[in-house]
DNA sequence: GTTTGTTGTTAGCCATGTCTAACGTATCGA
DNA sequence: TCGATACGTTAGACATGGCTAACAACAAAC
């Protein structure tokens, strides 16, 4: 079955609602894509009838072999995007997940190949999210989030959320980006802000920003400074 | 009205049409975009309702101030992917068009105005065509065919129609590219080839590979310079 | 003058993908 | 136990964009 560009956005919403450990349902996946459910049972009916996803009782919606293949693709072509328009063309952090969202749907396999070849076959797209190979196992492993970091910590970025363009800009702003290094300071009981610091300076983060940041605890520090590699 | 991806191909085909100097009809869009006469009533009537097309008696369908704006601002997009495609991604000249045409739909404003100014914004695409300004006033004027110049006389190619991917990897093979000096030969009667020197190669195309080049006369060259014979 | 071909339109069908309205189930609280 | 809330489906509608079959109108050919 060759998906559509609607039938894309379905894959790709049913992958990343799995590989977070979010249930798959219509609603959750009427509300991740913005549309109504029965748009979802329509679409969920003709992705069954091509053999892309199968109900699994009581969990919901699982991908196929040939399903997953399928999403792959997708993301792999939008995070070849992301990754190309950010380094060649120089389209700003926060921007390139929008453009990516449109023009994954009409990248050839010829020119996939070529962007994929021109940027030397990179691993990571800017946010830090793998970028799935072309056939064969891709591992999309989210990493802890910041959250789960103890304070004192010394916390190593590895992963951004690119889902919103502000908060990114926000992030990008303070210097917040993958590869990063942030000590984590005091937390705020009752949802309140998570202190870190970052490149020297103290910032306060939400809990609308924390749950974007995912990376691993790079050494339990008790001193405040010193930058290793 | 915001013309939807086939919508765009129709106008694109109409303005294509009309610049060649093709009547615009029912007939030559179909044959020009492959779909069926049907499909054409309906799509002409939708353009209508939306007032980017209107009926002139006898000659056809003549694009509306807003439809021939949508038109350029489709072809303005497929060029500067063009030129984007064969300088920076390195894609060769014969598949530029054939990428071009699928993510001409999926452009943002502001990716293309980067597209733009990272290029220089460039006046022409790989194959001589003129990219149409984001707005103000356009000469699309095709160049006169080679087939008009005179025997003997040196002629310089600007244009090569993009339409065809093996005439023009044939074409690219014999060093036929726009700002090409080519020397014209031979014409072989009742539509034979016509004879052509380029970098002192002496070539014969047939009728459908110089009904592809447009230029001017460089110089009426009466002398067979060296080269020729 | 009749036939034949070109041209364009209607009518009718289909697939895709969206929506709202309505209707079943379940589950959880009060 | 009853009602509110959430969840999923069906029913029915609409827009888009394709198709074939059939027909009307006209021009060129015989």
């Amino acid at each position: 079955m060759q998906a559509t560009s609607a039938a894309e956005d379905y894959l790709k919403a049913i992958y990343h609602l799995a590989t977070e450990g979010e249930s798959v349902t219509t609603s959750t996946i009427a509300r991740r894509l913005g549309v109504s459910a029965p748009s979802v049972s329509a679409m969920v009916k003709r992705l069954e009838a091509g053999k892309l996803v199968v109900r699994r009782g009581e969990g919901g919606l699982v991908l196929t072999a040939g399903g997953e293949r399928q999403a792959l693709r997708v993301v792999r072509r939008h995070r070849l995007l992301e990754t190309f328009l950010a380094e060649v063309v120089g389209v700003p952090w926060d921007e390139v997940h929008d453009e990516a969202e449109v023009l994954e749907h009409s990248l050839s396999d010829r020119l996939e190949e070529r962007i994929d070849a021109l940027l030397g076959h990179p691993a990571h797209d800017p946010h830090g999210d793998p970028i799935p190979p072309r056939s064969g196992p891709h591992d999309e492993r989210w990493a802890d989030p910041l959250t789960a970091a103890p304070t004192g910590a010394r916390f190593r970025i590895e992963r951004v959320s690119d889902r919103d363009p502000d908060a990114l800009r926000y992030l990008a702003g303070i210097g917040l980006r993958p590869g990063v290094l942030v000590d984590v300071g005091a937390r705020a009981p009752f949802g309140g802000p998570l202190w870190v610091t970052v490149d020297g300076a103290e910032h306060a983060l939400g809990t609308q920003l924390t749950n974007l940041l995912h990376g691993a605890v790079a050494r339990a520090a008790k001193k405040p400074t010193r930058r290793t590699r």
